[in-house]
DNA sequence: GTCTATATTCGGATAGAC
DNA sequence: GTCTATCCGAATATAGAC
């Protein structure tokens, strides 16, 4: 109990929005989540919205991370994408951003939508950063659209997760991304 | 309020789960949309997990019948897949399948994820026809993987609206579109 | 078949003691 | 700062009248 309630009740919330959204989060199961009390949770936080809040800036926050991350190996255009697209991701569990898009008490309000709007505007630079490193270097068709093609590819991940999700296997994401990945290759100028 | 009570129910179910998902649709509310009364409810359905069954299978229903409208046009296959992907759509509604596999409720359950499963094994057919069929007319190139395609597309399609709700705006589910089109497009033999 | 009444549990929060 | 007690309304039903 000590890593700071405050902390505890952050990732214990993460959690449970990652899992049920919004409406299904309740305080209670967020308190037995975190181990921490009632007392507690009202003293650091306003209520629900607040805490929701802070636990969407940390998953928002990680998200980026770990695209920066990705991106930031050695590498032609196409081994960096096909890096963050192949990188170990929990499938079946989906993504912690992308689920609080299906909550409408998230997306109407402002507040709570800023952090998910960003990492999504996060994760569009760097792809479209990278594919533009690409078609600079010959890697990529001259007259590949670099945000049409970037935000392509922002959406296989997304609908490859509510594919897998559906089959309750991972194997509809996997072939989602080496589907995207083969196109992106064969729109390669002349060679492969 | 001739149209059936249970008629009525069931739209009124439907519409509820595309909007709020499992949790977030209360038999109150439910009540409330459809303009029944309580003791119907309980009349025509055991309880919420029978009538929630009931509003899946017709929306699993309703985008099967969608999707072979969409695929039963004349023309090439890039023109058919065109046609569905360019088709009319509300796009900051999102899908209402699509929207299921954010339930815990729905994808714990196998029998209220059965309809979810069988309408994208559904789409998935269609795609993956419509490729073969591109690919045996020399329209697409021979080495195409069509599972890995026909996944994909449907990927870019669930992952589009995601981000078109992240952003509250069409545009970047229209760009994905675009985007895995021109990398179709441009996946094509030598033509072009 | 549909209505109203009632029951139980949970969600979301406030109050005040320690 | 954290804990326990308490509050009100909503979620999800059951019962029984019409």
């Amino acid at each position: 109990m000590k890593p700071n309630a405050r902390e505890r009740l952050i990732e214990g919330t993460r959690q449970l929005l990652w899992e049920r959204g919004y409406v299904g989060t309740s305080p209670t199961a967020i308190l037995a989540r975190s181990g921490v009390g009632q007392g507690s949770m009202y003293h650091h936080f306003d209520g629900k919205p607040d805490l929701v809040l802070a636990a969407e800036q940390r998953s928002a926050e990680l998200m980026q991370q770990q695209i920066a991350e990705a991106f930031a190996v050695e590498g032609t255009a196409l081994e960096r994408i096909t890096g963050y697209l192949k990188r170990e991701r929990d499938v079946l569990r989906g993504c912690s951003v992308g689920r609080l898009t299906a909550d409408p008490e998230v997306m109407a309000d402002d507040t709570l939508r800023a952090p998910i709007r960003e990492a999504f505007e996060v994760q569009h630079e760097h792809l479209r950063r990278t594919i533009a490193e690409g078609v600079a270097d010959g890697e990529f068709a001259g007259d590949l659209d670099i945000d049409e093609t970037a935000s392509a590819i922002a959406a296989v991940i997304q609908g490859g997760y509510a594919l897998a999700r559906a089959a309750q296997a991972v194997e509809p994401f996997d072939r989602a991304i080496r589907g995207v990945l083969s196109l992106l290759r064969a729109s390669a100028p002349r060679a492969n």
